[in-house]
RNA sequence: UGGGCGAUGGUGUAACGGUAGCACGACAGAUUUUGGUUCUGUUUGUCCAGGUUCGAAUCCUGGUCGCCCAGCCA
């Protein structure tokens, strides 16, 4: 069977819908071919779909990609009584990398981006390491077949083998007996040799241009415990052995991999026809399609687990949940929601063109869908005091505000005003440059849902320095409307000093300087951001304090849009009376774009 | 100088021999109690050279550029 995508030979079912004016994405290459297959009846219009996670390091933004592609799938096409599954399943074959903190980790990132293993789509959780028994079966049936045959050469030795384009590969043990390469394969199991003594290798094509074709092994020694199966085995099969087998066993009609498993496509081909000769119906194994497409790889970030790990075991980040770190754990610490990462996932494509995806797409995606989810609140992030002269002495005033203008359901919030406030010190300027609409001494500015001041005068330091702004108020405003139909050029947010809560945010930025990390030095630390993060002491609103929660997540109030300046997410750091924030994003800010024009 | 894959505006993605479209960005304007949101408009593209064809992003030939492959990693 061939793997080749053949996108044309059946009309996409978007022409179903032709009367229907809706746009509708097209399909991608990977839809194509499904619908193509379910439309010739290939898999009896069967598609099961797997995430295939090796436990050797936490989940990233790339495998979001792939899990949403992969359940994606299995959901879309898993409606009107067709059974469209999706199985997690590890990829647990070499025990010296992987480890179950891993798995545990891998587990709760897959149900939290929503590719429920064991919802309508579900087809299960599954360890490679459930099908070595049935994999030594297969391997004993293609000894038995000449297919395949233990050799004697170390790594080194099949190394300096292994020839070049146009020069075979050699093994002396190729012609081995099946009978001998038998005995010693189950002796390599029983554990009577050591590491790298022996390998089963299939025996495929010593002179093929394709260097995984010559002769590739399929099981090596590894004295390693395993943290599924214990010590129960110290021989385990390589990737391309097991994991045909693995899909195969599991009835995956779509095996989608990364571009550069292209090249193993042959192998994985090959092995479950070796399997098959011989075989005829029922007994036949499963021969699912394996497809390739481009990973993501986004700007300004590290994507390989290597580099990652090794951010965290440098120090440079706090963990792999850091939240400037692209892993699915550290991007949920951030504020990140599940709904933003899909639809990122969405928005990107699916092709096998090896793109660069702007970074600020993810952004645009969290803005997107917190712009609706966010519940809104005030929090000032540098303070500078502010003095209403002519307010009542000791009077404060609750005012009723609106939760979330873009959504009306979220009701509204209490919040005290009074005559001594924090304002953002980027609000104010002594001299205020050009097109700039907030507070100025002699202008007058909206206080976000509650009063018109105008600056009367300031006080500064010795240093010459404002640290206070002093405003009269017009009661008449309250609410923040003037009934003479007076307008101000500024709204700006604040808190009532004597209310406010403290709290410590966390204001990140990208953990690289340039697009590509590395590219211009070849080492990707050159490019560290050194000001990736920085910490300011802030006041809050005081009703965000039920972010004081532990264990807070967006559904139970912990994230909020902090109004004019991003979205923000109590960080699992946060104690009763020591709130801490992350920024998740800022908003767009078109006056930073102009005030850095001038 | 072996094999595999790819190339469409700034970025990403459509087109399946028949008007190069969409999204994001950028720019301009409108609305706005967040310089947010929303709405409107503008802008920019088929890697190159030949060929086939009434007609080519699409098919053919030859180039160019980029990525992957010689782990007992996945």
């Amino acid at each position: 069977m061939t793997a080749s995508p053949n996108p044309g030979a059946v009309p996409p079912s978007r022409s179903e819908s032709a009367s229907e004016p809706a746009p509708v994405r097209p399909l991608n290459f990977i839809e194509q071919i499904i619908e193509a297959d379910n439309a010739s009846g290939k898999w009896n219009k069967r598609v099961h779909t797997r995430f295939p996670p090796e436990p050797n390091g936490y989940l990233h933004i790339g495998h979001a990609k792939s899990i949403c592609l992969n359940f994606g799938l299995a959901k879309k096409y898993g409606s009107n009584g067709r059974a469209g599954k999706f199985n997690l399943r590890f990829d647990d074959t070499n025990p010296a990398k992987e480890e179950q903190e891993y798995v545990d980790s891998i587990k709760r990132d897959v149900k939290w981006l929503g590719a429920d293993w064991e919802g309508p789509n579900g087809g299960g959780l599954f360890f490679a390491s459930d099908y070595f028994d049935k994999m030594y079966e297969f391997a004993q049936d293609l000894i038995r077949k000449g297919k395949a045959y233990v050799c004697d050469l170390s790594a080194e030795e099949v190394a300096a083998r292994r020839g070049k384009p146009g020069v075979p590969a050699t093994s002396p043990w190729r012609d081995r007996p099946a009978e001998e390469s038998l005995r010693l394969l189950e002796e390599m199991k029983q554990g009577k040799w050591p590491n790298g003594a022996k390998t089963l290798r299939a025996r495929i094509d010593l002179a093929s241009p394709n260097f995984n074709l010559r002769d590739p092994v399929m099981y090596r020694i590894v004295h390693e415990h395993h943290h599924n199966t214990g010590d129960a085995w110290c021989i385990y099969p390589m990737y391309d052995w097991a994991h045909g087998i693995e899909d195969s066993l599991e009835g995956i009609t779509h095996s989608i991999c990364t571009l550069e498993f292209e090249d193993h496509r042959p192998l994985y081909d090959w092995f479950i026809d070796a399997i098959n000769v011989g075989r005829t119906g029922d007994e036949k194994i499963n021969h699912a399609q394996q497809i390739e497409f481009a990973k993501l790889r986004p700007t300004y970030t590290v994507m390989s687990k290597r580099n990652l790990l090794k951010m965290v075991q440098d120090k440079i980040v706090s963990g792999w949940d850091d939240p400037r770190m692209p892993t699915i754990s550290g991007l949920r610490r951030r504020g990140y929601t599940p709904e933003a990462i899909r639809a990122f996932c969405e928005d990107i494509g699916i092709t096998k063109v090896e793109s660069f995806i702007d970074i600020a797409r993810l952004e645009n995606a969290v803005r997107e869908h917190l712009n609706k989810a966010a519940p809104r609140a005030m929090a000032v992030l540098r303070p500078l005091k502010l003095v209403i002269e002519n307010w009542p002495a000791g009077k404060v005033d609750e005012l009723d505000f609106v939760a979330n203008p873009e959504d009306p359901a979220a009701g509204t919030r209490k919040v005290p005003f009074s005559g001594e406030l924090y304002i953002e010190r980027d609000d104010f300027m002594e001299v205020p440059a050009k097109k700039f609409f907030r507070l100025a001494p002699g202008i007058e500015v909206r206080l976000r849902w509650a009063y018109f001041v105008k600056c009367t005068s300031v006080v500064k330091n010795a240093a010459g320095e404002v640290i206070e702004v002093r405003c009269t108020y017009d009661p008449a405003t309250r609410g923040g409307d003037s009934p003479d139909g007076r307008k101000v050029k500024g709204t700006i947010h604040w808190v009532s000093a004597q209310h406010a809560v403290p709290a410590q945010v966390r204001l990140f930025d990208r953990l690289f300087t340039a697009e590509q990390p590395g590219k211009r030095t070849e080492n990707w630390m050159d490019d560290l951001n050194p000001n990736s993060l920085e910490v300011v002491k802030a006041f809050i609103e005081p009703h965000v304090a039920a972010a004081l929660i532990p264990g807070n997540t967006w559904e139970r109030g912990g994230g909020f849009q902090f109004e004019r300046l991003g979205y923000f997410y109590a960080d699992q750091d946060s104690r009763p009376g020591a709130l801490v924030f992350n920024r998740t994003v800022t908003l767009k800010d078109t006056w930073a774009k102009e005030a850095a024009k001038a």
